[in-house]
DNA sequence: CTGAAAGCGCTAACAA
DNA sequence: TTGTTAGCGCTTTCAG
């Protein structure tokens, strides 16, 4: 393939010559500096856009030390509170001119630790993460931290390193769920949860205690059925769960995987959703309205999530004094009363 | 923040000034060449991990001409098919040492042009991408192989841009839902499909026209409902359909986001399914198992055709005398038979 | 086996 | 207003 300027990436030197000006004035007239003539300018822009000139991305990088792209890393996609997420990210990244570099850690903390490790040397302007179950030590986020590229958590945070954090309330929902489930007559009520020890799982789960201890329902260990990530397990789980002679009237299930098992299970045992069992879930999939009974939710802000959590993350590039370790936003979840609980 | 050996980024060059080498040796090294000395890799070697080095990628790309980076483009991610391809794309990424940007056109034509622009200097070393509804022409993806930055199509391609592709069979999976539906006694089967001139669309409308030929069932354009982007629009159309007296007794949603405005509109009008009306939905959702009646879908490989597409992509980046425009991989839809069909 | 030097394409002092 | 120059950090001849 040839290189001048008729074809191949055509570069700043290219526009140089054939306007026989420097590169440094071309540089300049392309980002519209005040130092150049509207002459000179307007040479160069048409010239630019006549031979279809792109700058080449990583010799700006490497001489600004900034890459105008971003690093999202999540547990996974196939989950609508993180599909929703980054629609809000790409969102607010694409107004700002800036790349989103995707990587998915699949829960391991491994891998997490070593993606992580890719961003030390200035790959990526900015971090926005949700860490994995299997995340407890933040020090593999630290350690990027202190190399001055900033990380914003959104969801999952990890609690011990000190940076801005975009959340839902989830103590408040598990309160809010079980009080619902409570006024609609609930007498015994389980908590299925996922493995570790996520801390917004664990808030969830306080808020449901708090919510059977005002309310005076008795509840035991029993009633927390702890599930991992293998589909089949939570299955049985759940179904050995509700064949008790004394099962559960009220079931949360708190995160949008534990759904299909649960719902499976019931159909399984012929329990009829309410009449014997009611059910909430943690989940923004759309299709939670079309089931039958149509089930009722805890639905995070996603959407919003990303777009916040990428706007201060955006805030902190480009104003590197801007603190992040003094936001924390909390955005309300709702809940969506459907006739799973009725 | 210090710039040196202990903290900040390190270079080559100051692990060279450490060892007393020079920077030309300490990158052989650390490339494991053959021409430096075992004692000398050691050593460097051993610096390398005291102090954290992580080679600066732009550095490097500006350097190599490759950048170790593709771009996945896709017209949205809240969506099952989507969400799992890009599973499987970063699953061989990763693999293989690879970094992948996002980007979505939200299917919008221009936003795709423009994202395309940015590929032009280097950026990525290929591309992967499903085509927005709006794209008709290729031109825009054109110019990119131009510049030899090579492209594979997957699910939602442009037929007039000679690259890889890789597709499931739409034709046929039309043909096998309408049969089926056929075969489960309806008479009337209406097909639903989303506004623009999608290639995929068309073919599994045209595997239903065939089939409904084939088996001498009448029918018209009004069996064939046109949506749009407008959720609201999409179901009042769906329902109009179904308040007819003589409304369909079978139905093809042959995108996933029909399918709530399906069931939505049969529960508001009473319509048994599948007793008054049987449907099949292209979706790869979950969930589809746990609607109540169960719904029988056409699924496509999503995950398969991700970590295929990415395999081919990466072929021809490390071999670029790989031809591309031979491959065409067609992987199979399965019809998964649930209660709505029944 | 090691090193000197050139240069990828761009930006930013500094000079003119 | 424009140009000269010196790098950003790395790879890669080519010489020693």
């Amino acid at each position: 393939m040839k290189r001048n300027i008729f074809s191949m990436s055509v570069t700043i030197k290219d526009l140089a010559k054939e306007l026989n000006l420097s590169v440094a004035t071309i540089s300049k007239a392309l980002k519209d500096s005040h130092e150049i003539s509207p002459e000179t300018k307007q040479r160069v822009f048409e010239l630019a856009k006549k031979v279809n000139y792109t700058p080449n991305p990583y010799a700006s990088s490497l001489r600004k030390r900034s890459s105008k792209t971003i690093a999202v890393v999540l547990p996974e996609v196939a989950d609508s509170f993180f599909s929703l997420a980054i629609n809000g990210i790409e969102k607010v990244a694409r107004e700002r001119g800036y790349h989103v570099l995707i990587y998915l850690t699949h829960e391991s903390f491994d891998r997490e630790e070593a993606i992580l490790k890719e961003f030390q040397s200035g790959r990526v302007d900015g971090i926005l993460i949700s860490v994995s179950e299997e995340t407890s030590s933040g020090n593999h986020i630290k350690k990027i931290i202190d190399e001055d590229v900033p990380v914003v958590f959104f969801d999952r945070i990890s609690e011990d390193v000190n940076t801005a954090t975009i959340t839902t309330d989830d103590f408040e929902s598990g309160y809010k769920a079980t009080s619902h489930l409570i006024d609609q007559g609930c007498k015994k009520i389980s908590f299925v949860k996922t493995s570790a020890g996520l801390s917004i799982i664990n808030k969830r789960l306080e808020g449901y205690e708090k919510a059977l201890e005002e309310r005076k329902i008795k509840h035991s260990d029993a009633d927390i059925i702890q599930c991992n990530d293998d589909p089949e397990n939570n299955y049985q789980l759940i179904k050995k769960l509700l064949q008790k002679k004394n099962h559960p009237d009220g079931l949360i299930a708190s995160v949008e995987k534990l759904t299909t098992p649960v719902y499976r299970a019931c159909k399984e045992l012929n329990l009829q959703i309410p009449g014997d069992i009611k059910l909430i879930s943690f989940t923004n999939l759309q299709t939670a309205s079309i089931l039958n009974p149509s089930l009722t939710t805890i639905m995070q802000p996603a959407f919003e999530m990303g777009k916040i959590a990428a706007t201060l993350l955006f805030k902190r590039i480009e104003k590197p004094n801007f603190d992040l370790t003094k936001e924390h936003v909390v955005i309300p979840s709702s809940l969506q009363v459907r006739e799973s609980t009725g």
